[in-house]
DNA sequence: ACTTAAATGTAGTAAACTTACGTAAATTAT
DNA sequence: ATAATTTACGTAAGTTTACTACATTTAAGT
């Protein structure tokens, strides 16, 4: 969990941090985008150090000096930061909470973007091309995420199904076997009613995917853990992210695989998009 | 479209210029990103040109100054990086195409995210508010993001249902009247089943809601259109996104008929969170 | 408690940036 | 075509900004 963005590592070397790099520290994560525009000295003033601190503390994190520390910090609120303590607020009116709830969903995305791991994602597309079946699980939420992932995955002439009834999955689960791929989603990885299921599944022989969070009971049961750490909302006002994330590995795995199968594989997708057309009215242009 | 990129607007006004200004344009765009590491010093001479003028065509950009210049160039440089021609190639690994995926899914939120109409917005909550019932409808792809509303909108006290079955999508239209909010889901807009439906339930007197594309023949027989401008995917390998735009949208309409209930209705939403507890293992600390 | 190392601040200096102003070029009008 | 006027550009001075070397303080270890 090493975000590569420049203020996700301030966040996290903060307690490594002597007292007033920390205060530095501070003060430019309450409003870094104030940061950027703000001289050495302003800076110094409003972490209550002096500027040679400033100065250090830029270096620490491998800026040539504050310049091209604020050069990097600029770059990394393109991507990052509209981010940081944006919740929505009871009285926030349309213009205030729309532009929140993209933007937090952006974040975590981009989180997730700079930390997933490429091996374990490389390791599923392996198990998804290597398997004789496909069976997508969720529930609640994550139902929605195994039926859209049902949704691409049947495009690859392999059977593929979603389930989000506990009894259909606790059966299928139980009659799985060597080859069957069984891909579970959820958000917590605590869900009992779920992980018992996954239990079944492995016992069985079957492959246990989780696209999950890290050390949950879930992610302990896979034989393949994607994890996703993605902030629980605390705000009430907030949504659920964690979905939107899992949608889009999803978008990653269906490419790995779509690239595995190599360019022969093309005219099969052509043909489904093709099959749609009679179903619409055409483009007007 | 609003993300103008810095770099490109230089390029647009390169014939406007004066004569020393076009040379450092032209310095500029040959190398933006020494450009944004070298002092107003450095770029002066490498443009020939004194460094007040290097000054005047900051400004001219709308900028404080050099310093400040530098910090947009920067800006406009990782999004112009990341996001501008970043197809997923036939012959990408994993550590190219997983960052591809979120760029584009990223890029396309924050487009939509600064393009959106608050006042639709604003008007989808109302009629959403004044709903005596809610049916979400969409089929394929926008059948999860329909069966995601319903996980989303059940919360509410209201009776909501989310169908992707056409037959029972026509039946309920079909006997729908005043006070009922038929919400359609339709990346296209131009799915001809979909559409019919959707006149079917105008003439009875529903409401109509569609988050759709723009002038689709859905937007037509809607009475309010959140549309929703998503590039078609051209790439083969590229996912498609809308889905996931979409479902933010509904992010951002819950959280409008949430706010709009006001703090009274918290406790409503702590019960529904809370009736999940017992479902979980704990969480470990 | 004393020694040593690390952390922080002070002051001075160098670099970078901006402004004011003056000259040159270009445009317009006569 | 030439004078007037505007616009473009550069010089030089002034101001801000950032960095370095060194001094002082604080903390840690013996």
């Amino acid at each position: 969990m090493n975000g590569q963005n420049l203020i996700n590592v301030i966040a996290d070397q903060l307690p490594n941090l002597n007292k007033s790099e920390s205060k530095v520290a501070k003060v430019i994560l309450a409003d870094p985008d104030a940061a950027t525009q703000s001289s050495i000295a302003a800076l110094a003033k409003a972490a209550s150090v002096s500027e040679p601190s400033v100065n250090r503390f830029c270096k620490r994190f491998d800026a040539a000096g504050f310049p091209d520390f604020k050069l990097r910090l600029a770059k990394a609120l393109v991507t990052g930061v509209r981010f940081v303590n944006r919740n929505v607020d009871p009285d926030d009116d349309v213009s205030s909470y729309t532009p929140k709830i993209f933007d937090s969903t952006i974040n975590n995305l981009a989180m997730v973007r700079d930390c997933i791991s490429h091996s374990l994602v490389n390791q599923v597309v392996d198990k998804l091309i290597q398997a004789r079946r496909i069976y997508f699980f969720g529930v609640g939420a994550s139902g929605s995420v195994a039926r859209d992932a049902e949704n691409k995955f049947f495009r690859f002439n392999l059977p593929v199904s979603f389930h989000d009834d506990v009894l259909m999955q606790r059966m299928l689960a139980s009659t799985g076997s060597t080859g069957d791929v069984f891909f579970f989603i959820s958000h917590t990885g605590r869900t009992k009613e779920v992980v018992e299921i996954a239990e079944i599944a492995r016992a069985n022989g079957s492959t246990v995917i989780g696209l999950t969070a890290p050390d949950s009971p879930l992610a302990r049961v896979s034989s393949v853990t994607l994890d996703v750490e993605v902030p629980e909302n605390t705000d009430e006002y907030m949504p659920m992210t964690s979905r939107i994330v899992h949608l889009v590995i999803l978008d990653v795995l269906a490419t790995g695989v779509t690239l595995r199968r190599g360019p022969d594989f093309l005219p099969h997708l052509e043909k489904i998009k093709n099959s749609l057309v009679p179903t619409r009215y055409p483009r007007k242009d």
